[in-house]
RNA sequence: GUUGCCAUCGUCUAGAGGCCUAGGACACCGGGUUUUCAUCCCGGCAACAUGAGUUCGAAUCUCAUUGGCAAUGCCA
């Protein structure tokens, strides 16, 4: 059977990297063993879903190479039919009922199975007893059973659960009196008969648990007592995303489901939801979460972590690839740079982490550096000319052959297309003087040096690094600047700040002019 | 509260009982590449959450504790 998996967001903002990277697991998975990676936009929150958020979510993917199959997308709006056809199907079997649980009116609700043949992976356990707290009266009904737990120091606490969870219910007293048996009112409870037990302590029965194997995390057990029948059609109608995301993954012929932690508790129901619709339940696969800084996972209000902001910094998507790849996920055998068909040829959901992970914004640079060191030469200046035309104003007309030459002296310094905002110095008149770094420089006797430095220049017989590099030995030697000294006083007059290229090579791109009047002019604002 | 999941350097990770006095990468510190930054090279710092057990032997297995996260919605 050919391996089918989705990616199925909800349109409602911006795609934070959590997200993609569940994309990109998905699209991993779906490349590696050859079969297909479909998108579902679950565009159901009418409220919250909007146009822009779907386009920049195609436009992200798009940007990351996450191409799907099976275009145009499945959007979910449009299986409203089958959402409902499917909850009908599921009343009609005694499968769901209505309840007004709320208050609010009517809705659908899905009962976890009394008889569980039909599911797979839900077995026997043996005997179970929960302490009940006597304020709250234990009530049983076809709808669940309801009570408070005995919690610490006497406390009470939420309990109750489906009445599918509760074989062979039996509540007791304080002194052990049998208060109410369910084997003796089964037909009554599930007829529709409510019980209400008072002055309850204990309850016996025989616990069930389901399980499955988690392609990542391996086993996942989960007694039926603790799982509550779920609303599957709302009051007004609509459709929760349980009902909503079985069916369209039924729709969709999906067969792997791969998806954030988050959603590990969710499996059950919708693997009982896909057995009680009469389907053999998909594959599970639960990633880790990504985490921020304070080892919170990304949520949309993080504000940081849209893909569409890494784009609009100058990361590249091969690299924000390769580095969320590497979050949750890493081959064993070292490598660390991987292109996309070497990620795609290694990539086994079985070598997931089952940890959460941190994303680390100074390592992500480095790799996007490594990538942008890569890029030839002639591609990285189109790329370069390109990216400082859309986002600087003194990139928008300049001078292409001294360009050209930037990009050779700056290349291998840019560490993302952002950086390019310090190139803005060779295109305009005057840089934007760092005032630390200027008042760190300028001190005597530097400054004497640097004044006498304008007319050496200008003096000059040729104009290239190393006769620049005479020139300021010299003044050097002259004003009693140790050698080399002077440099970076230099640097910081002609460019304003304390880093970048040799400076003899920088001053001769700049031109004799522009020197001249860049150390003049840092002379007038810099009076030592 | 309850249930579930998770736990190796600051971060991402390697590690499936002896190959581990725990390896790599990023970051950091020091040094070198004709004294900035970047690149590159060399060196260094730095972790098995804790406690019991199983075993001749445990980062690896078991249990407990602690901590983190998640779920417990007519959100998705």
């Amino acid at each position: 059977m050919t391996v089918r998996v989705r990616f199925a967001p909800s349109p409602t903002g911006q795609v934070h990297i959590g997200n993609i990277r569940a994309a990109i697991f998905n699209w991993l998975y779906a490349r590696h063993v050859g079969g297909q990676f479909l998108l579902r936009i679950e565009d159901t929150d009418l409220v919250r879903s909007t146009k822009e958020a779907i386009d920049t979510l195609l436009e992200v993917m798009d940007w990351l190479g996450l191409n799907f199959d099976e275009n145009p997308p499945l959007y979910q709006t449009s299986q409203l039919p089958k959402h409902l056809a499917a909850a009908e199907q599921l009343l009609a079997q005694g499968d769901a009922y209505k309840d007004n649980k709320g208050g609010q009116g009517e809705a659908v609700l899905f009962r976890i199975p009394w008889e569980t043949a039909r599911v797979p992976g839900v077995t026997e356990v043996g005997p179970a007893e929960i302490a009940l707290h006597p304020d709250t009266p234990l009530t049983i009904s076809n709808r669940g059973v309801d009570f408070a737990i005995l919690a610490g120091k006497g406390k009470a606490g939420p309990g109750g659960a489906s009445l599918a969870g509760f074989h062979n219910l039996k509540a007791f007293d304080v002194q052990g009196t049998l208060l109410f048996d369910l084997d003796a009112h089964l037909n009554e409870v599930r007829g529709g008969q409510d019980f209400t037990v008072p002055g309850a302590t204990r309850i016996t029965f025989t616990r069930r648990t389901i399980s499955y194997d988690d392609i990542v995390k391996g086993r996942m057990t989960k007694p039926l007592d603790s799982i509550k029948d779920v609303v599957i059609v709302r009051h007004d109608g609509s459709p929760v995303f349980h009902l909503a995301n079985v069916v369209d993954d039924i729709t969709q012929g999906v067969t792997h489901i791969i998806r954030g932690d988050d959603h590990v508790e969710n499996t059950f129901k919708h693997i009982m939801l896909f057995a009680c619709l009469g389907q053999t339940p998909p594959q599970y696969g639960h990633l880790p979460m990504i985490v921020n800084a304070q080892g919170k996972p990304y949520s949309k209000r993080d504000g940081d972590a849209f893909v569409g902001d890494f784009r609009t910094k100058g990361f590249l998507p091969e690299a924000l690839f390769n580095y969320l790849s590497f979050l949750g996920w890493a081959p064993g055998d070292g490598r660390e740079k991987m292109t996309r068909e070497e990620l795609v040829e290694a990539f086994t959901l079985e070598r997931c982490q089952r940890g959460s992970a941190q994303m680390d914004m100074t390592k992500f640079i480095n790799l996007n550096g490594l990538y942008m060191a890569e890029i030839p030469e002639t591609e990285f200046r189109e790329r370069a000319r390109k990216w400082v035309a859309e986002n600087y104003d003194w990139g928008r007309e300049l001078d292409e052959a001294l360009f050209t030459e930037v990009c050779l002296l700056m290349h291998s310094r840019a560490k993302t297309f952002g950086d390019l905002a310090q190139w803005k110095h060779f295109f305009v008149a005057l840089p934007d003087y760092d005032e630390k770094v200027c008042a760190k420089q300028f001190k005597a006797p530097a400054t004497d040096a640097l004044k006498a430095l304008p007319e050496r220049l200008q003096n000059l017989p040729e104009w290239n690094a190393a006769s620049i590099e005479a020139a300021l030995l010299d003044v050097s030697a002259a004003y009693g600047v140790a050698s080399g000294k002077l440099n970076q006083p230099a640097r910081a007059a002609v460019t304003g700040t304390g880093i970048g290229a040799g400076i003899f090579e920088t001053m001769q791109l700049l031109g004799r002019e522009r020197c001249v009047q860049r150390l003049q002019e840092a002379a007038k604002r810099f009076p030592a």
